[in-house]
RNA sequence: GGUGCGGUAGCUCAGUCGGUAGAGCAAAGGACUGAAAAUCCUUGUGUCGGCGGUUCGAUCCCGCCCCACACCA
């Protein structure tokens, strides 16, 4: 494959929890480089303990973005990121040949990788408007919207999955046309090469790694994070492993060791989705997380196979 | 020791007026184009506590035993 540069971006991926902070530190060392990451929680700077953000000491020993470089209150979403992270990629070439991406939001890698079609801004109060009348009616109400709006769409979408209809509706309410129409299923073309690392670690490992985590999230003062957020729990950001468990705890709906079971068990099934979407992205090269330092040399060579 | 209520899927329980049983959660697998740590889909055989009895047939009825809980002594 001919590049017109011998930009590259290594991007180290995994199930959270498997080490990925760490690796990327080391690697970005031996490129002496910078990490953009690929975290559609850390991005936010209320988000602290909860989310596991890269420690203080962490982040002065390689620069990163997209770390607690937004607030909950902002719309970030993976057309946001897409934007944000290629500016912020390109920006980095002008100084290095290679740069770090990692992170365990598959969607926002793979938008990084092949874009995303482009959809009109979607207005505001229409959304809002879609997601009240969900609220009050119920999936049956959406459902019916999408039948009679975009039948189409209906017939391929997924129907039980509010989410997708409240998308479909809202795009079609507010261009006039459906959002199959938008879909180029086309991937698109990045100037620079990409390599993509993933970490894996057997269950029983990555489980044990999920509790111990869960258990210092306590330890350093979670149960703080979150209540100091409690007039914001409704917004998006806060849909989280761990905050959400916390503030049924604080509304006494639950004991807090069953709090703390219940984020272990959320992170868990969390993890096993994120597995389920990178298994399917052939183009990963997989790597016991264990060998930290083999990892090194693995993305040195692969970097080299590349450029030939 | 007596009485009562239980013992059914990994957990919590439903059910079978006698024809070998089913929900929620968990677990496993999967999907994924502006909420993605989100959202959604698929998958349920287990000596129905043990041993006997009645019956063509018992997880269901009867007897005894074991275990748990509650109350009475």
């Amino acid at each position: 494959m001919n590049f017109a540069t011998n930009k590259t971006v290594i991007i180290i991926c995994g199930p959270t929890a498997v080490g990925k902070t760490a690796v990327a530190i080391s690697i970005a060392k031996h490129f002496q480089t910078e990490i953009i990451s690929a975290d559609s929680r850390q991005c936010y700077k209320e988000l602290k303990i909860g989310v596991a953000r890269p420690s203080d000491q962490e982040l002065n020993e390689v620069p990163h973005h997209f770390i607690g470089s937004h607030s909950i209150t902002d719309n970030i979403n993976a057309a946001f990121f897409e934007k944000y992270a290629l500016q912020k990629v390109n920006e980095l070439f002008k100084n290095h040949n290679i740069v770090i991406l990692v992170g365990g939001t598959g969607l926002y890698i793979k938008v990084f990788c092949e874009g995303l079609d482009d959809i009109p801004s979607i207005d505001e109060s229409i959304r809002k408007k879609i997601i009240e009348n969900y609220e009050s009616w119920g999936l049956t109400w959406l459902k019916g919207e999408v039948k009679n709006k975009d039948p189409e769409f209906y017939k391929v979408g997924e129907v039980q999955n509010p989410q997708r209809m409240m998308r479909a509706l809202e795009v079609i309410e507010s261009t006039g046309q459906s959002i199959l129409i938008f879909r180029s299923n086309k991937k698109v073309k990045r100037d620079f090469r990409i390599i993509k690392i993933g970490l894996e670690l057997s269950k029983e490992e990555l489980h044990a790694n999920i509790n111990l985590r869960v258990d210092k999230m306590i330890d350093d003062g979670l149960i703080e994070e979150v209540r100091s957020l409690n007039g914001y729990r409704d917004v998006n950001a806060l849909q989280t492993v761990g905050y959400s468990e916390i503030f049924e705890h604080l509304d006494g709906k639950m004991s807090l060791e069953t709090a703390i079971e219940e984020i272990k068990k959320n992170t868990r099934q969390y993890a096993k989705r994120q597995i389920t979407w990178f298994k399917k992205d052939k183009e990963i090269s997989w790597v016991n997380a264990k060998q930290r330092s083999e990892i090194v040399g693995m993305a040195q060579k692969l970097v080299q196979v590349e450029r030939k």
